[in-house]
DNA sequence: CGTCGCTTTGACCATTTGGTCAAACCAATT
DNA sequence: AATTGGTTTGACCAAATGGTCAAAGCGACG
C-alpha cells in the first residue's frame, strides 16, 4: 500500500474504480455475498492488486458506508424551518425519491447493512442519526402544534418517507415484476406528493 | 434421507426445528451469510444430521421461501369487493402491519431475497404476484372511479402499503435506534390508519 | 430379544475465499 | 541510462464451508 503522501494519478483512478465496482457488488449481494475476486475483476484489477489499495474487504466496505452516509442524510438535513411547512416536507420527499432513483446502489447498500442488524453503524444510528431525526421531528412537531400541518406522529412520518422512497430502489425487482410495463419512477413522484399532501394539509 | 413414507415423529420434530432455526438465520443474514453449521447447531443437530433431512442448504432455503409465500400474500388475497372500500383497505393495512409485527423473520427473508434480485422467485413475482396485484388494483380502481375512494395510482397505493408495513420489520434495528425508547409498533397502527384514511377518504 | 430400518455422527474431501509475499514490472526523475 | 519508488502479479496459505460416507446407535415391532 502506498505511503502517506498525496495520492498519485494511478492511485486516484484505481481507488475510484475499486469503490465503484465494490458498490455495484456489495449493493447487489451484501457484504458476505460479495467476493474480493469479483470486485477486483469488476474493477479490472487482480486480487492482490486490489488488496494493495485496500488492506481488507471490510475496509472497502467501510469506506463505502462512511463515504456515503453523509450524502445519504443530506436531504433530511436540508429540511429547514423557513418557508411553508408542507412545501418543505414535499421538497424533502422529492429529494429523497430522486436520490433513490439516481443512487439505488447506495440505498441498497444501507438496506443490506441495516437488515443484517447494522453491526457496523449501530452507534452512528443511535447517536448522529437519532439526533438529526429528533431535531427534525421537533421541527415538524412545532409546525403541527402551530396548526400549519395536520398532526401525525412526526417520527413515524419520517419513517414513512424513508420506507416509501427507498422502497423504489431496494425492491426495484419486485416493483418491475409487478408493474405492467411502465417505468416505476414515472408515476412515483406524483403518487408520493399526493400522499403527503393529503396526509399533511391542515 | 427418509423414504417416501409418512414422516415419523422424529422427522416431524427435526424438520420443524431445522426450518425454524433456518428462518432465524437466513432472515438475519441472507442466504450466503448463513452457514449450514450455524443452522444445524441452532437446531440442536450436527451438520451431517441436518443434511440427512435436507439434501442441501438451498433446499432448506427454498422450502422456507415457498412455504411462506402463500401466507405472506394472504392479507392481500383477503381484500374483497364487499363492504366499505376504505374499511377494506384499512383492514388490509392492519393485517399487513400485524404480520410484520408477528412474523418479522418472514418479512426479512423475502426482503433479502428480493434485494438480491429475487433469483429464486422472479417467475412467481411476474406471474402469480403480478396477477394478484393486478386483480386487486383493478378492484381499487373500480372503487375510485365510483367515487368511493379518493383517486390515486392503485399499484403505487399497494406498493406504499407494502413498504410502509414491512419497513417496521425489515428496518427494525434502525427504527429502534432512532425512536426514543418507545416500542416501534406502539404508534404504528394509528399512524398508518391515519395516513390511509386521509389519503383515501373521498 | 433380535431384527430391520430410521437416525446420528466422526472423519474426511473439494472448493471457495480472504489474505500474504517475494519477485517482477513500470514510470518518472536525475 | 540508471536509480528510485510506486505498481502489478503468480504462487501460495490457512480457514471456512458445503457436502459425502461408512459405520455406529437406537426404537419399535414381531
Amino acid at each position: 500500500m502506498p505511503k502517506d503522501r498525496a495520492p498519485t494519478r494511478i492511485q486516484k483512478k484505481n481507488r475510484k474504480a475499486i469503490l465503484d465496482s465494490a458498490l455495484d457488488i456489495f449493493s447487489a449481494r451484501g457484504f458476505r455475498g460479495a467476493t474480493v475476486d469479483d470486485i477486483a475483476s469488476a474493477a479490472g484489477l487482480s486480487k492482490p492488486n486490489l488488496l494493495y489499495y485496500f488492506p481488507t474487504k471490510e475496509s472497502i466496505y467501510l469506506t463505502l458506508l462512511e463515504g456515503q452516509l453523509d450524502t445519504w442524510l443530506d436531504p433530511l438535513r436540508a429540511l429547514e424551518s423557513d418557508g411553508d411547512p408542507l412545501d418543505q416536507i414535499l421538497a424533502y420527499v422529492r429529494r429523497k425519491l430522486e436520490m433513490s432513483q439516481a443512487y439505488p446502489r447506495e440505498s441498497r447498500l444501507f438496506a443490506h447493512e441495516i437488515m443484517q442488524g447494522a453491526p457496523r453503524i449501530t452507534d452512528i444510528l443511535s447517536t448522529d442519526l437519532r439526533q438529526l431525526v429528533d431535531e427534525k421531528a421537533a421541527l415538524i412537531q412545532g409546525w403541527m402544534e402551530a396548526g400549519r400541518l395536520a398532526p401525525v406522529h412526526p417520527h413515524h412520518l419520517i419513517f414513512s418517507i424513508w420506507s416509501l422512497t427507498q422502497h423504489y430502489a431496494d425492491f426495484d425487482v419486485q416493483i418491475r415484476a409487478v408493474l405492467p410495463g411502465e417505468d416505476p419512477f414515472a408515476a412515483a413522484p406524483d403518487f408520493v406528493e399526493t400522499l403527503y399532501r393529503r396526509l399533511l394539509t391542515p
